[in-house]
RNA sequence: CGGGGCGUGGCUCAGUCUGGUUAGAGCGCUGCGUUCGGGACGCAGAGGUCGGAGGUUCAAAUCCUCUCGCCCCGACCA
C-alpha cells in the first residue's frame, strides 16, 4: 500500500514515555505506534513498524542476491535429533528452547540454522561443480534470553537474515567473506546507519575462525569495542589486545617485605607507595569440571575471561573459593606463584607479568608480599609456564598496529560474519565430491544481520528529542501530507487534491486528514519521522502555496509553490532516493 | 540465577506508611458545540472485580502469607 490517511492507520501514538521504555529507540518505538510488547523480549510490530521491517528486508535481499544468495525458508521448529549430529543440542545451554511435541519426540526452536542448512547442502550440493554457493532466509528466530532488553535491541523472538556460503576452499571461503563484508557494509550505509563498524570478534557458540561484528555505535549498546584514531585497528573488548609498556629495569634482589592488612591491590600500592603497575596479581578460576586455574597479570590490569576461556577450551569459569585456593598451598590476598607448587593447576601468565621487572607479589604467606619479583628469574622451570595475552584493553592503551591511543565506543551488534570452517560439515557428513573423484567437507560461512535491531539501532542513531528520523530508504512513508483546519473545504479540497497527485507520482504518502490542532498533527508527524512533510492550511492556500519541510530541519521551513508541487517533491524523493541506491 | 524497583481504566500517575462513603486526576477514547500554525476549551459520556490466590478484620487497593508478571543493574548471551 503506498498510501494512507492517518486517521485510518492503525496505531496510536501516545503522549506520555510509557513507564518501561528507557532507550530512545525503546522509547519513540512505542510512543510512535510502532510496536507493542506482549510479554518480556516479544513483540507485535503494527504497520508503521511492519512497513520500516519490509523495507529492510527489500534491502537486505537486494545485497544478498547480488553476491549470489538464494533465498530459502527453513522451519522454525527443529528436531533435536539434528542439533545432536552437530553436538550443539549438548552443549548449548538453556537459550536453546527445548520442548517435546505430542509423539514425546524432542524438538526445539532454531536460535540460528547451521544444523537445518547443512541437512539442506549435503542432498543438494553434492558437487563442486555447484560450489561455491550461498543460501539465505529472512526468518524468525527464538533465544530463551536470561533478560531481554532495551526493546527490539535484546528480545527473545527475533527476525534474522542468515545466509550460509559453501566452498571447495579456504580460500574460495575467504574472498566469499570479502563479498560478504562488502555486502553487509552497503546494508548498513542503504538503511542509515551513518556509524557503523566491522570489528574483530569472537566466535562464541557458532564457533570457527575468523569472525567480524557489525557495530552500530550507540550509547545504550551491549558490546565494548576499540578502535585505533586511524580507523585500521578495530575489535571488540572481548578480543581487543594492546601494545602495553611492560617496564624493564635491572633486576633487583628479592625481597620480602611485611604488608599488614594488604589483600588488594590498591591497599598494597598505596602501602607501599608504588603505582599498581608495579604490582603483579594472581587470580585463581574454577573451570567446569572444578579444576584450579591460576592467571597472574599485572596488579593495574583486568584478566579478559572470553580470551581466557577461549585458551582453556572451557565454556564455563568461576572464581575459586578460598578453600579451593588453599588447598593449592595458596594464600588468598598474599598469592603469587612464588613458592606455589603448580603440579595439578593450569598455570597462564599474562605478558606484562612475565615481561616487566621488579613486581611486587604475594609471598603466599599471610600478611607479606615480596618486592622485586622478576617472572623468569624468580620462578622454576618458569618456560614452562604459558605465557598469553589475557589482558583487558582499556581506552587509552596503545593500539597494537599503530601505538595511538586506542578509543572505547559503545555499539550494538547488528550484524556478524563467520568463517565457520568444516565444524558443521565434518560434523554433520556435509561433502562434496571434488574433481578429484574423493570426497570433501565442505567449508562454511556464515552471515548474520537481525532486522529488528537494525531498525533500532537506525532510531538510535537518528533521532531528536522529538522522535526518529528516518532515512529515505527505510521510512514508513516518503511523504507526510498534512491538512490543517480541515473544516474549511477549501484546505480539505486542495488536500484531496494534492494527495491524489502525490499517489499518481508514485509517491508513499501518509495524508493527515484528521483536522487535528496544528501542535498535535506536527507532533504526531515528528514520532512517524516521515522525511518529507508538505503542511497545507488557509494561509498557505491563500498565497497558493504549501509548507515544506525535512524532518531533519527540526523547526524550519520553507514556502513552495502550490502548481506542481507533487512533481517536485516527486523528484526530490527520487534524488534523494538514489543516495542510498 | 543474584541485587534493586514496580504492578490501580488504553497511557502516565495519586491514593497504600496511618484499613473506613460510591476508587481519583491528567492524557487518550465517544457525542455535541466553540476554536484552529507546535499537544485548545465547554458540556455530556464510555471505560477499573486496584496483577492473582489465600488469610486477618465488622470492614482491605491499603495489613499478613504465597504466587504471577514487568522493568533496571549484574551474571549469561550466534
Amino acid at each position: 500500500m503506498l498510501f494512507m490517511k492517518l486517521s485510518q492507520f492503525i496505531g496510536q501514538r501516545l503522549r506520555e514515555v510509557p513507564r518501561d521504555a528507557q532507550t530512545a529507540s525503546h522509547k519513540f518505538l512505542l510512543r510512535g505506534g510502532y510496536c507493542r510488547s506482549v510479554s518480556a523480549g516479544l513483540y507485535s510490530l503494527l504497520p508503521a513498524g511492519c512497513r520500516i521491517v519490509r523495507k529492510i528486508e527489500a534491502i537486505i535481499r537486494e545485497e544478498m542476491n547480488r553476491i549470489g544468495g538464494q533465498e530459502v525458508l527453513m522451519p522454525l521448529v527443529l528436531p533435536a535429533e539434528l542439533w545432536r549430529e552437530s553436538g550443539r543440542y549438548e552443549s548449548v545451554g538453556p537459550e536453546l528452547l527445548r520442548f517435546r511435541d505430542r509423539n514425546d519426540k524432542e524438538m526445539l526452536l532454531g536460535m540460528t540454522h547451521e544444523e537445518a542448512v547443512v541437512h539442506l547442502a549435503r542432498t543438494e550440493l553434492p558437487s563442486h561443480r555447484q560450489l561455491p554457493a550461498m543460501m539465505y532466509q529472512i526468518q524468525v528466530k527464538y533465544r530463551d534470553e536470561a533478560r531481554p532488553r532495551a526493546g527490539l535491541i535484546r528480545v527473545r523472538e527475533f527476525t534474522m537474515k542468515d545466509a550460509y556460503s559453501f566452498h571447495i576452499s579456504q580460500e574460495c571461503l575467504e574472498e566469499y567473506y570479502q563479498k560478504a563484508h562488502q555486502a553487509y557494509e552497503r546494508i548498513f550505509q542503504r538503511l542509515g546507519l551513518r556509524e557503523c563498524v566491522s570489528i574483530l570478534s569472537d566466535s562464541g557458540m557458532i564457533g570457527g575462525a575468523l569472525s567480524h561484528e557489525f557495530m552500530a555505535i550507540a550509547e545504550c549498546g551491549e558490546d565494548t569495542l576499540f578502535c585505533s584514531p586511524d580507523g585500521r585497528y578495530r575489535a571488540n573488548r572481548e578480543v581487543a589486545c594492546s601494545k602495553l609498556h611492560y617496564k624493564q629495569e635491572e633486576p633487583l634482589p628479592l625481597e620480602k617485605v611485611a604488608t599488614p592488612d594488604c589483600k588488594s591491590i590498591e591497599e598494597v600500592a598505596a602501602f607501599l607507595q608504588l603505582p599498581k603497575e608495579q604490582t603483579g596479581k594472581a587470580l585463581f578460576y574454577k573451570d567446569g569440571k572444578g579444576a584450579l586455574v591460576l592467571v597472574s597479570i599485572r596488579g593495574d590490569l583486568e584478566v579478559n575471561e572470553a580470551k581466557l576461556k577461549k585458551l582453556l577450551g572451557e565454556a564455563e569459569l568461576d572464581f575459586a573459593d578460598d578453600q579451593l585456593i588453599l588447598s593449592a598451598g595458596a594464600v588468598p590476598g598474599y598469592a603469587s606463584l612464588l613458592g606455589l607448587k603448580r603440579e595439578g593447576i593450569r598455570v597462564l601468565v599474562d605478558h606484562s607479568l612475565a615481561e616487566s621487572s621488579n613486581l611486587v607479589v604475594g609471598a603466599n604467606e599471610a600478611g607479606y608480599h615480596c618486592r622485586n619479583f622478576n617472572f623468569f628469574r624468580d620462578l622454576e622451570l618458569a618456560e614452562q609456564i604459558q605465557v598469553a595475552d589475557l589482558a583487558t584493553v582499556r581506552e587509552g592503551d596503545p593500539c597494537p598496529l599503530s601505538g595511538e591511543p586506542l578509543q572505547m565506543h559503545r555499539g550494538i551488534e547488528v550484524g556478524n560474519i563467520f568463517q565457520l570452517g568444516t565444524k558443521y560439515s565434518k560434523a554433520m557428513h556435509c561433502n562434496f565430491l571434488g574433481e578429484d573423484g574423493q570426497s570433501h567437507p565442505m567449508i562454511m560461512g556464515c552471515y548474520g544481520i537481525g532486522v529488528g535491531r537494525a531498525m533500532a539501532a537506525v532510531i538510535e542513531q537518528n533521532h531528536d528529542d522529538y522522535g526518529p528520523v528516518w532515512p529515505l530508504s527505510i521510512a514508513p512513508f516518503q511523504v507526510h501530507l498534512i491538512g490543517l483546519n480541515q473544516a474549511r473545504p477549501e484546505v480539505s479540497q486542495a488536500c484531496e487534491l494534492l494527495y491524489k497527485q502525490l499517489q499518481e507520482e508514485g509517491l508513499e504518502v501518509l495524508y493527515d486528514d484528521r483536522g487535528e490542532k496544528a501542535g498535535s498533527a506536527f507532533a504526531d508527524a515528528d514520532l512517524l519521522g516521515i522525511p518529507f512533510r508538505i503542511v497545507l492550511s488557509p494561509k498557505t492556500l491563500d498565497q497558493a502555496q504549501a509548507e515544506f519541510k525535512r524532518r531533519h530541519w527540526g523547526r524550519r521551513s520553507e514556502m513552495l509553490p502550490l502548481s506542481g508541487l507533487a512533481a517536485c517533491i516527486k523528484s526530490m524523493v527520487q534524488e534523494e532516493l538514489r543516495s542510498f541506491a
